[in-house]
DNA sequence: CGTCGTATTGAGGAGGCTCAACTAAGGTGG
DNA sequence: CCACCTTAGTTGAGCCTCCTCAATACGACG
């Protein structure tokens, strides 16, 4: 709470059992101060691209405001969404120098960009900070594999209804300005982001989030705004399988 | 090369573009020396479960020889592959203190296993150790984003290309005593494995096999081993959409 | 109020899943 | 050494869901 405007990673820890599952803060308020003081702030507007797959890498970045998400050109033209990135995540993890996704904001977004040689020198001083980072990238991992089996799935109605309960999980951890009406979700992303994410096409994923309302399960404000009615019949279609 | 039976972690690092894509050993003969000496050396026979997902999680093993897989129970009492393991590959990451998947041994298999917080009294002494991890648990978070796209598609046959274009990639490093025919690819896991890991049930898998040598891209000299006979059609397979 | 981009809805076809039978291979005991 | 049994893998028929192509609604903005 000190550090509103302070860099911030959040994650499950390796270790400390916890709330179950919840993550928490990573950084200590020092580590918080030292990153911004290392760091370069970057406000995007949205859709805008923040670096290409391909681009000499030079920084990593932390999110601390808005949403941004991470895709690849397939070459028929069309993209894939390989995730989406909140406050307190990381993204511009390198391969070989190069950055392998594109990075676009989805909103107005702040991020704190990193000099990739400036952190690790960091990371020699400070060994808990990489600690931090070793924990967070591998949370990411886990999140990852989490995805992996949400689109293994073949019924659209499944892979929806678990990525909204991400998307809930996700959100109730940060209480902020954007949601309005409460238990309604903020959708900071357009259907053809979602369908891409999940898998699927949009004409498939319209057709699931119409069969979720007809069944009262999921009510649409608006476009960009989802309101859970049936909590428990939600999680009975995101579990199995 | 110095030390053949010393833990050994591969991986494309942050910078460095060398040879394209190509995963190198990160660790220096002098950490390799350390590791050997804090670790435990276990030996797993084949179908023997090294750990239980919700185990207690006390330690991280490297792989050093033979192939595991990490995998998750599905209630429905069906399981859902999600990574092979082979020599210098890390697993055993812990989420709150609990293994987050089971691992088990496809074929004779020996490990390191390092307590974690011995490791991290290691990473507090030598920053450049854990730097080599968190450069490993960023490439098995892009692995993992591969296998995400590889397992989106529709069409099995591209699937299973895919699945075979990465097991080409990874047996090329490693030119051990298991292949015995040149430009035949060993395949330390069952068909069931497979299909899990690439969400397709196991007849699917089979017809799109069949499919596959019928068109002269591949061969099958017998259950456990793959020809690849027309790369470039095998790619072709692969690479699009 | 018209236009453009986003989202929904409809009809038809392709591909994978399910259920089920069958073949091949490995292991065991007589 | 063979008969038997068990497991792994292949093949076939029919159904179901999602994809493709196309047209229609909705909303934001000028």
């Amino acid at each position: 709470m000190s550090q509103a405007h302070a860099p911030s990673i959040r994650a499950i820890p390796f270790d400390h059992t916890w709330p179950a599952g919840l993550a928490t803060e990573l950084l200590t308020d020092q580590q918080r101060r030292h990153l911004a003081e290392i760091a370069t702030v970057r406000f995007v507007p949205p859709r805008t691209t923040l670096f290409h797959a391909g681009d000499q890498a030079e920084s990593v970045f932390i999110v601390s405001r808005g949403v941004m998400k991470a895709y690849r050109e397939l070459r028929n033209g069309k993209q894939r969404v390989m995730a989406f990135l909140f406050p307190s995540d990381v993204l511009g993890l390198a391969e070989g120098g190069r950055y392998v996704n594109n990075a676009q904001a989805l909103t107005p977004a702040t991020l704190y960009g990193i000099r990739m040689d400036t952190l690790k020198d960091s990371f020699r001083r400070d060994f808990a900070l990489q600690f931090h980072f070793l924990c967070k990238v591998t949370h990411e991992l886990r999140e990852s594999q989490r995805q992996t089996i949400g689109i293994a799935r073949r019924d659209a109605s499944g892979k929806l209804a678990t990525f909204l309960e991400m998307l809930q999980r996700n959100s109730s951890l940060r209480e902020e300005a954007e949601e309005a009406p409460p238990g309604s979700i903020w959708l900071p992303m357009s259907r053809a982001d979602i369908a891409s994410y999940l898998g699927l096409t949009q004409e498939t994923l319209s057709r699931a989030a119409a069969r979720l309302k007809r069944h009262g399960i999921v009510k649409f404000p608006d476009r960009r705004h989802v309101q859970i009615t049936d909590r428990s019949r939600l999680h009975a279609l995101a579990d199995p399988a």
